[in-house]
RNA sequence: GCCCUGGUAGCUCAGUGGAUAGAGCAACCGCCUCCUAAGCGGUAGGUCGCAGGUUCGACUCCUGCCCAGGGCGCCA
């Protein structure tokens, strides 16, 4: 048996032994413990307490009414014996540590050398389907850097569950509907007419930033002037409408009498057309790649949105009041009941995202995931209200929020503002600081907890840039291998004929250790969806790398200890490599 | 007012019932004739927001309070 394939084992092997031991106490010491108690069996910190611990002495004292060290030392004492262990001690209130051999440790080298880019996989997830939608920002300008932050989790987690046995589909829900699209064209529109030569201001919450210019200049290219209009009629619509809110419905009104809706839906789908291949691009670009843009607007057509009220209505989960219709939220655990259609006979935003969720649903995913900024968080409540009022199972949703990122350029923090379009688009951070820095950056804080991103440190190529620090120690062992093969010193091709049991040395217990954790490590990230995990991991392997790097000489004369050290490094290539990818990050030959 | 997140070293953060609470940065002291110094070692730094409770044991779980940020639309 591979002992290492992942630490389950090891524990597993341990829990039986204890386990045994539990159920000979009890049957032929007649100790008043229950053998099926739980316990654990784990990993230690400090190799000065051994490999793995276990708590079951403290856990069962008080049933067996004794000490807990006395418990500890009986547990010992009637324990199977097993070749994997080499020492038994109890320390502290009634640890039991169990040090094990050198040899249980050595193994993890074949595997990592055998799995290779699959080590840490898992088959956790049994190839059950999950659904993960992230970014989904709205198409009507250029992704900003708190969209980075969902992009950069959202790839990872989707990397993370792929890896450990889930049949991933990642998905950006397009919001191709609704007033801020009209508000898109009408910007698109007022830039053609600038354009055109004719004199009309912005109204204040149209979108002003320059790719709306760029939009409207492609057109004006390519139709002329056959969507100009006259300047008077503008002039009284400005005159007469002072509360940008309402200027722009007029506005929007104004453009669709005016230009016919053949010419209106023109605009609107060069508009949303030119902004929605560019933050593909732009994603693409930063590695993140998706299976399926899914439009809203596509509901509506396909008359999905009414089928979803419709079964909501005929579970009673809806009723009618001041000319609208709303649904019985509250009745399913949320605040307040919510509109879903509007007195206007309008759907709202959240009778889409009903209809969106239903479709999730209908296309038989087995786990669902939505990744959202945590200004969203009011709405969780209702789109689970939603499920189970669809007759669904909201507990195979996961909803994720992202806290937002806060830009510092050393210590002074960049204000940034969505409507005035004064904010620092994604792209320009990648290019500032690098697709690799900017993809370690995002995930390397706890989602929840809000991102300080400081671009000179990110951007700095120095020992305070934590990036660097991980790519280095990839780089390093890189460097060792081509100084190997330039001295003919290069790694055994029979890894078999390799004696590893003279990695003895302290620091190579250490990194043997950290390697067979990684499995584990790997697991929890998944289940936890916590990428910073792998992060937090990495950087305590490097650390353990370099340490070595620095205090023993891996080329050494000696043959057999040189094959055996540059097995160990490259099983630590190995890893480092296999975690840089789950983040996104490239691990780089040299540097 | 209600709901969510946070509050841990000077700063940025790990640590979801275990042993003496850990990293990085900043500070201070050392290490390149030697496989990349983008590196390593060492020193110093703490009332884990406050107060109770639960138990063998609490940064961790429960209750109350204080502080910070966010959310509470017939917007999306």
């Amino acid at each position: 048996m591979r002992l290492f394939q992942d630490n389950a084992p090891v524990k597993e092997t341990l829990e039986h032994l204890i386990r045994s031991s539990l159920e000979r106490l009890a049957q032929v010491e007649n100790l008043a413990i229950d053998p099926g108690t739980p316990f654990k069996v784990e990993k230690t910190r400090d190799p000065g307490h051994g490999d793995f611990a276990s708590n079951v002495a403290m856990m069962l004292a008080s049933q067996a009414g004794t000490k807990p060290r006395e418990l500890a030392v009986m547990i010992v004492d009637n324990l199977p014996a097993s070749p994997s262990i080499k020492k038994v001690d109890i320390a502290g209130p009634g640890f039991i540590n169990f040090f094990l051999n050198q040899d249980t440790f050595l193994d993890i080298i074949n595997i990592i050398n055998e799995q290779a880019d699959h080590f840490g996989h898992s088959d956790l997830g049994q190839g059950q389907s999950v659904l993960i939608e992230f970014v989904s920002a709205n198409p009507t300008g250029p992704l900003h850097i708190g969209h980075g932050r969902g992009a950069a989790y959202g790839a990872a987690i989707a990397n993370l569950l792929e890896a450990v046995g889930y049949r991933v589909f990642r998905e950006y829900y397009l919001n191709d509907a609704g007033r801020q699209m009209d508000i898109l064209t009408i910007s698109v529109w007022l830039r053609y007419l600038q354009a055109c030569d004719i004199q009309i201001d912005m109204p204040a919450n149209a979108y002003q930033g320059d790719y709306i210019k760029t939009i409207a200049a492609a057109i004006q290219q390519k139709i002329g002037s056959d969507f100009i209009c006259e300047q008077e009629s503008l002039n009284v619509i400005y005159k007469e409408h002072s509360d940008p809110e309402k200027l722009i419905d007029i506005l929007i009104g104004f453009a669709k009498k005016e230009l016919g809706k053949e010419n209106y839906f023109y605009l609107f789908e060069k508009g949303l057309n030119y902004i929605r291949d560019d933050i593909e691009n732009d994603l693409a670009d930063f590695g993140v790649v998706f299976d399926n843009w899914f439009s809203e607007r596509s509901l509506a057509e396909n008359h999905k949105v009414q089928e979803a009220i419709k079964i909501l209505r005929d579970n009673d989960h809806l009723y009618e009041k001041d000319g609208a219709t709303w649904f019985r939220s509250t009745s399913l655990g949320d605040e307040k009941d919510r509109v879903v259609i509007r007195e206007n006979g309008q759907a709202t935003y959240f009778a889409s995202d009903i209809a969106y969720h239903l479709s999730k649903f209908e296309r038989g995913f087995d786990k669902m995931i939505d990744i959202w900024g945590a200004d969203h968080h009011g709405y969780m409540a209702r789109v689970k209200a939603s499920l189970a009022a669809l007759g669904k199972d909201p507990g195979q949703l996961d909803i994720l929020l992202v806290q937002f990122a806060t830009l510092y350029r050393g210590k002074e923090k960049i204000q940034m503002s969505t409507r005035s379009g004064q904010y620092v688009t994604l792209r320009e951070l990648r290019k500032e600081v690098s697709n690799d820095a900017a993809r370690f950056f995002y995930v390397m804080r706890k989602s929840e907890q809000h991102l300080d991103f400081d671009l000179e440190l990110a951007k700095s190529q120095s020992q305070d840039n934590p990036v660097y620090y991980i790519q280095y120690a990839h780089a390093r062992v890189c460097s060792v291998m081509r100084q190997a093969e330039g001295k003919n010193l290069a790694r055994e091709t029979e890894i078999g004929n390799i004696d590893l049991a003279c990695l003895a040395e302290p620091h190579e217990k250490a990194l043997l250790s950290r390697l067979s954790s990684y499995p584990e490590i790997m697991h929890n990230a998944a289940v936890d969806y916590e990428p910073h995990q792998i992060v937090y991991y990495l950087r305590e392997l490097a650390n353990e790398f370099h340490t070595y790097y620095n205090a023993c000489q891996i080329l050494v004369d000696d043959s057999n200890l040189r094959s055996a050290r540059l097995e160990l490094i490259a099983s630590v290539k190995q890893v480092i490599k296999n975690g840089l990818t789950l983040i996104g990050v490239s691990a780089p030959e040299s540097m």
